[in-house]
DNA sequence: CTTTCATTTGAACATTTATTCAATTGTTCT
DNA sequence: AGAACAATTGAATAAATGTTCAAATGAAAG
């Protein structure tokens, strides 16, 4: 009984892991069709670290509380609780999304008092947004 | 003995009530600072749906793969397996993102035999991704 | 007509993300 | 010093998102 049961779990294994080793290779060894092309663009593309700086930049801005609070300092400076009442949220929430806007260095801060004024921190995004606007305008 | 409990209760619900509305208040009404500045950007905000697009927008390209397929495909139109064999991703993985890429209307696919080939919808996005990149490097 | 290849699809899972709530910090005014 | 105001913070909750896996589709070749 034992004999055959030593038997089974031996090619259980054996085909266990020629499975796995099959579905390894399927996920990596992928055909290429255009190996011209590809090799050319593995050369050229840009570094991991470029397109991870740049899809972080967009992700900020892909948040429509964080678009509307940059939109809404193209006018000029305010402080947390006009934009409160502008974009109608809880202080907190506001406050809570400056600060992400603030790590990404895309609104700089002024401190009056009891009240922290908020402003955008460069003239690029401007344009950024300017560019995007035609983009969604024009479709 | 129950007299006591209703009394209890009425009063429970008064002050539960009043803490209700006074979180309501809270929330809502915010003081405002700068009234002036306030009401000019009211009237001037752009509406709602357009920021929210606008906002989709860079969501889209807001994911480090979607950014990538969106770079390869500039230097010309790729099958799925080519992207895959690219960014080192599944094929599953990639025709996900390509899908989300398609209904936001930023590629498009041209069918040839067994493979499907994807190429960039619109010339405005290099533009964008220009001016976003020009950005990023400066920083 | 069946097999093979390229791709898509849907469900499941894990991870990330945005907002709320309650408590805390920092500032001014009395 | 204490009250009042403006804003921040951290934990908790709920919603959205990306990838994997397994199965299904569509097209071409044997």
């Amino acid at each position: 009984m034992s004999i055959f049961f030593l038997l089974f779990a031996y090619f259980f294994v054996m085909i266990y892991n020629k499975f796995e080793v099959i579905c390894l290779e399927d996920t990596t060894d992928i055909t290429v069709h255009d190996k011209e092309l590809v090799t050319y663009i593995q050369q050229k593309m840009s570094s991991y670290n470029t397109i991870t700086d740049l899809s972080d930049f967009f992700k900020i801005m892909g948040d429509s509380t964080r678009l509307q609070l940059l939109m809404v300092l193209e006018y000029g400076e305010l402080c947390v609780s006009d934009l409160a009442y502008i974009l109608s949220m809880s202080v907190s929430a506001v406050s809570h999304q400056l600060k992400s806007l603030r790590t990404a260095k895309l609104v700089k801060i002024r401190r009056d008092g009891k009240n922290i004024y908020y402003s955008l921190d460069d003239d690029h995004i401007k344009h950024i947004l300017e560019v995007s606007l035609e983009h969604i305008l024009e479709k």
